[in-house]
DNA sequence: GTCTATATTCGGATAGAC
DNA sequence: GTCTATCCGAATATAGAC
């Protein structure tokens, strides 16, 4: 198991690997929770045959949008990508939009989790290295969705795209919220805890939105981790 | 003017107001630049005319684009939104990359002065003030233009990709220089200068990137200044 | 359920009038 | 130089065979 229990009984994460291990939102799991989740928007109704086309529907789709955007890849490149035919593809989609529609779905959902997770830890420090351990780690696995999403909102309805939105200030809220409540507690000491918090939150976005720059440098995730952990206590003056 | 002259006769930048009245890339004045650089691309050969309608074209885009993305703005849209016809579009342009091209050109001449600016200053601390005050200065007055390029590098050529990619690079070495610059010096105390100058880029481009979380948060220019700086300074040990 | 073939719309770009 | 009308290719989505 990827989690392991403290004192308080809240839980921790210690690494990558053992956080992976116990992560859900991943592999064919993935794609069984896309399929229940979107019953409506997919036609084909057997589990196996609709979660396999998505897995090849999503992966093409990261790879060719990632390169050129999403409403520029048209559904011909992504049938020759595939492998599936266009009446394949339209089995497991009613329509283009779906595909963007799932990405904010999951993210939406993984989002909501680390936040909780980091909330339910007993003293504030660790409440924030929960919320960096988890976001770093949920984004590096789902790293072409989180991406995706930052690139593609535009993509969505105006509906879905506040929703989009919404997911980044509920996040930046949440750890404002840990570092309030450390600063009342008198263990953190900062003038701006909400200028703290959104800085965590784009250095923890620049990590899944540009990975290349940190590969260039050889920059692991343990030491990203580590780095980001040590300027927030600076920040924090701890 | 907006610069003031320090005793050892660099530059100084003291507020937004001042440095405004300074830049030279905005107003006619830009529009009339862009004819100059780009009169390979541009059929019309008078300049009043040919920078009216790159103006009403610029415009128009930024404005259109930045809800629905540039490859889902069609020429239809912007004929429409500029007043100007089809066939007027294209006696300021060869074809709509066209636009993007400009774009790059724009950022990519403004980032370098910035970083210029920064490397001309007599110590490292004046130098990152530099930096800081003049990126955020002018992504302010063009915020259209950065927003643009941060989120339509993809609808360029690989080639431009790479080009726009570099800026961002420059922008960070530049930074990165100057921090190795003063811990060679004993001034600043840092581990990872890299980590520093990246996370200074990435909070100036949360600026012109995501502006409603400032608007929101009654968060203005100077204020958003004095909070980068004041990290800056902590996260250097100052 | 999945394929091929096709209907239909819409995009970028151009030709030719004024 | 600018406009209108039009070409042509490409995109999404569907219909109907197997």
């Amino acid at each position: 198991m990827g989690l392991t229990l403290n004192n308080d009984n809240t839980t921790n994460i210690n690494n990558f690997e053992e956080y992976s291990e116990q992560f859900e939102y991943q592999n064919q799991h993935l794609y069984n929770l896309l399929f229940e989740r979107n019953q409506d928007l997919i036609k084909s109704k057997k589990v196996g045959v609709a979660s396999a086309n998505l897995k090849k529907v999503f992966e093409s789709t990261f790879k060719l949008s990632s390169k050129i955007g999403f409403h520029e890849m048209s559904l011909r490149d992504l049938s020759k990508d595939t492998g599936l035919s266009m009446g394949g593809l339209y089995s497991c989609l009613t329509k283009k939009e779906d595909i963007a529609l799932m990405v904010l779905d999951i993210v939406e959902l993984v989002s909501e989790k680390n936040n909780q997770a980091a909330l339910e830890q007993s003293d504030e420090l660790q409440s924030l290295e929960m919320a960096i351990r988890s976001y770093l780690y949920s984004s590096t696995i789902l790293q072409p969705w989180f991406f995706f999403l930052y690139f593609e909102t535009r993509s969505l309805s105006s509906e879905n795209q506040i929703k989009s939105k919404k997911i980044e200030l509920t996040t930046i809220a949440t750890l404002e919220k840990i570092i309030q409540s450390g600063v009342d507690k008198g263990i953190f000491d900062v003038n701006s805890p909400y200028f703290v918090a959104t800085t965590i939150l784009i250095v923890l976005q620049d990590w899944y939105l540009k990975p290349w720059k940190n590969k260039e440098k050889n920059i692991s995730l343990e030491q990203y981790s580590k780095h980001l952990f040590r300027m927030v206590k600076k920040l924090l003056r701890i």
